[in-house]
DNA sequence: CTGAAAGCGCTTACAG
DNA sequence: CTGAAAGCGCTTACAG
């Protein structure tokens, strides 16, 4: 027995309408009073009639999907953006995304030209673009915004230029740190930075020294890496060859981790020798023995923000950046 | 200057040729001479013109989509797959699609019904769909294979039923751990056991048991949990309660990770008091301290292998699930 | 090798 | 409040 297709025309026989108002109906037209759109609803119900998306997309030339992008590097292994940073925040914008009945696409992005970029939304792939992990200098967007190529960046930001983002506000998590180690007496900071890479990494390290000047403590100096594990590991090595501060801020969870290793491997301990405090609030923050005091990061906040805001820009609505707060978790290493 | 919508209409005219000699150049049809569709190809590229991906999904009742179904609660956070897994699979999707000029449009399911995710192919939002953190007794899948809705499964399966998956061949690194720690002399075991609602948790559990016996070493016990981190930690302490075992295996590197945390709070010390050896190698084995020896779980291929299998299904070509091997990883904890 | 034509399923402006 | 009609941009079976 082979199964009928249930179009719309068959539901507007049966509720002897035309199918102009069955759609009306399914799609919630004020013009239908509502004793009609019931009766049409129970019918299509009835019959099991599935409208398509595709139709539906096809005919209002959009494709309800908002595109996330994300970098990789495949060399040897694939690189990713750190996973918690890419779940976390995906799970904030795909919910955001079902609740108005769009999906996400993610896009994988291993340096795409800007040309490959917009043909994503201009053969109507996606709606839009989100971008996460980019690097300063990364000079792909004009060209996206000539085009009108609705697009924000999430954790990133270009100053001076109108390019829409969302952020978070470092300097609030930040402050709360540096009151929290004043509180305990303490003076003398270092920092295991970002270095220049990341927009957010050159921020954390503004936003450190200033705070350091206002809370008038100690700073013994900036030891630069560049986010990843590796960069604190090898910061640690560099920090213990004068004498300890007492604290040591990091750009991130993943220079904190690298940082702890490192230390461990010297034998210093902590919180005991040096308090350390990271900034992100990743899921090993609190698997690391000791557990990280670390500032968190909304991730799955950005991913609704993000949502949000990349919607703004498809519908041609407003388009006012996002920033979201930071806040200070305290667990064991500070 | 209004920018005029370069159709296929523009660039047939431009050519000399018929709307249908266009699409039929640019596809690759085998019937255009190389001559004729060299041309056109120019004429498309100097015009700009970009085939709308609607258009094409439309006509030919397919989105080229593949749907990746994430499984999250929503309590007082969001739980997700574990990040990793999550992420490192994903890429593997990805760039396998990519390659296909498919895109993966990721969904989150907080127990959606049978009839909302066949809704998702039905309405051709999806071509086809991808479980991943399928737990045991989850009966929503009947109904979708009667429907005939494309659909696999990534680390799980059905005893007797006919869904095709992909899965991890947990044996082979589990045999050489097996092999490891009997080189080295050891014999009496434990597993931090990952409970019944995983299938692949069971496939464990049942392996070690074998791999015990055919290995000739002692078993000193299971201890229960359910993958996830506080289990472990739990775990621990059962295990302390009595003499300690030389090795602990574990379900997972969480359950590992919350074992080591869960052993460092009884100063109980790694390796040298007791071997502890994981399961999947996240990237968190090689954070904690110890770094863990654990077996590798492919995620990255399985994300690949994932795309060819419901690739097949949606194709309606074989579907033949897809076993990939696992290997032993040697750190610091065993 | 190539063109004219049909049709995919939808929405909305228009007319009534 | 509701229907008939146009049209979105594509692909392919058919005819030549």
């Amino acid at each position: 027995m082979l199964k009928i297709k249930v179009t719309r025309e068959l539901v507007a026989k049966k509720a002897g309408v035309s199918p102009s108002t069955v759609s009306r109906a399914l799609s919630g037209h004020p013009g239908i009073p509502e004793s009609t759109a019931a009766k049409i609803r129970k019918i299509s119900e009835e019959l099991g009639y599935i409208p398509s998306a595709l139709g539906k997309s096809y005919f209002q030339k959009k494709s309800f999907r908002l595109g996330c992008v994300i970098p990789y590097k495949y060399d040897n292994r694939v690189r990713t953006v750190p996973s918690d940073y890419f779940s976390k925040f995906l799970y904030g914008l795909m919910l955001f995304a079902q609740d108005k009945n769009y999906s996400v696409t993610v896009i994988p992005d291993n340096g795409l030209s800007s040309k490959e970029l917009a043909l994503k939304v201009l053969s109507n792939n996606v709606d839009g673009l989100i971008f996460l992990g980019i690097r300063n200098g990364d000079n792909r967007f004009e060209k996206l915004y000539v085009e009108k190529i609705p697009f924000i960046f999430v954790h990133h930001y270009e100053p001076g230029k109108p390019y829409p983002y969302v952020d978070t506000d470092a300097e609030a998590g930040m402050r709360e740190a540096m009151e929290y180690i004043k509180k305990q007496g303490l003076s003398n900071c270092m920092l295991a930075g970002g270095g220049e890479s990341f927009r957010n990494a050159i921020d954390r390290t503004f936003i450190y020294k200033k705070l350091i000047k206002e809370f008038n403590l100690h700073d013994s100096g900036i030891i630069n890496g560049d986010f990843s594990i590796k960069s604190g590991f090898f910061a640690a090595k560099k920090i213990a060859e004068d004498s300890l501060p007492e604290v040591i801020f990091c750009a991130n969870d993943r220079v904190a981790c690298g940082l702890i290793q490192g230390l461990h491997s010297l034998k210093i301990r902590i919180p005991q020798d040096v308090k350390v405090i990271g900034f992100d609030d990743m899921n090993v923050a609190n698997i690391i023995s000791p557990k990280l005091t670390t500032i968190e990061n909304p991730f799955f906040e950005c991913g609704k923000k993000a949502g949000e805001l990349i919607l703004s820009c498809i519908l041609g609505k407003k388009q006012n950046s996002i920033i979201l707060p930071s806040k200070l978790v305290i667990r064991e290493s500070a």
